[in-house]
DNA sequence: TCTATATATGAGTATATGCTCATATATAGA
DNA sequence: TCTATATATGAGCATATACTCATATATAGA
């Protein structure tokens, strides 16, 4: 097969794709999309469930906020953080299935 | 939802599922594991095809041997070089077509 | 308005990662 | 055995990333 027979991914493709699993390649941000994928909740929540920093669990969500991974609303002062994309929810979840099976 | 309601995943899932998208989250390996997934090959052709360094190209390669994403085997003075985990393909191929198609 | 609580964010730091460069290893052929 | 070619690998470096600490911001209630 020669280099002109190829498909090949463009750039911007190569990026995106690169981008979407740098984000799921964090074990806090793993842990965090998994509890966000079984039910919305605040960041306190995250917080405590997870028990890690409200520090660092703030720059976590900003991030996948960021990436547009999870949305939030605002309820008084606290602040509810949920999924947004499914797509990516599917890919983490096929992973865990994979590492659970093997 | 309380803490001890939740479904929690198993730090050693959490780790397995982060070193799979680890392995996928850089452009260099996201192209060499694509271009293997449409055939096997030499390492000389991944290095010329994709036009990146014989060195990086083996490293990466060595990287995806050890996480038992890719096998080889030898043809004389050249290796040959081919997928070996199904399941990360697929995970691979679906975050394309999301990215191709957002 | 003052305080308490919830969340966000900037700066700094330690570690991880991906490259290059130089060199080692392995095989084929003269 | 000597050389050429293919691949692998160690060291070093530059960058990215994930945290902590300190502090800022925003809202509710007294």
């Amino acid at each position: 097969m020669e280099a002109h027979e190829h498909s090949f991914l463009k750039p911007e493709t190569v990026d995106d794709v690169s981008r979407i699993f740098k984000a799921l390649s964090d074990p806090t941000r793993i842990r965090i999309l998994y509890m966000l994928s079984q039910e919305e909740c605040p960041v306190s929540h995250i917080t405590e469930v997870l028990d890690i920093s409200q520090s660092a669990v703030s720059h976590q969500l900003s991030l996948l906020r960021t990436m547009k991974l999870v949305k939030n609303r605002r309820e008084g002062t606290t602040i509810i953080y949920s999924c947004d994309d499914d797509h990516v929810i599917s890919l983490l979840k096929q992973a865990i299935r994979h590492a659970e099976h093997c």
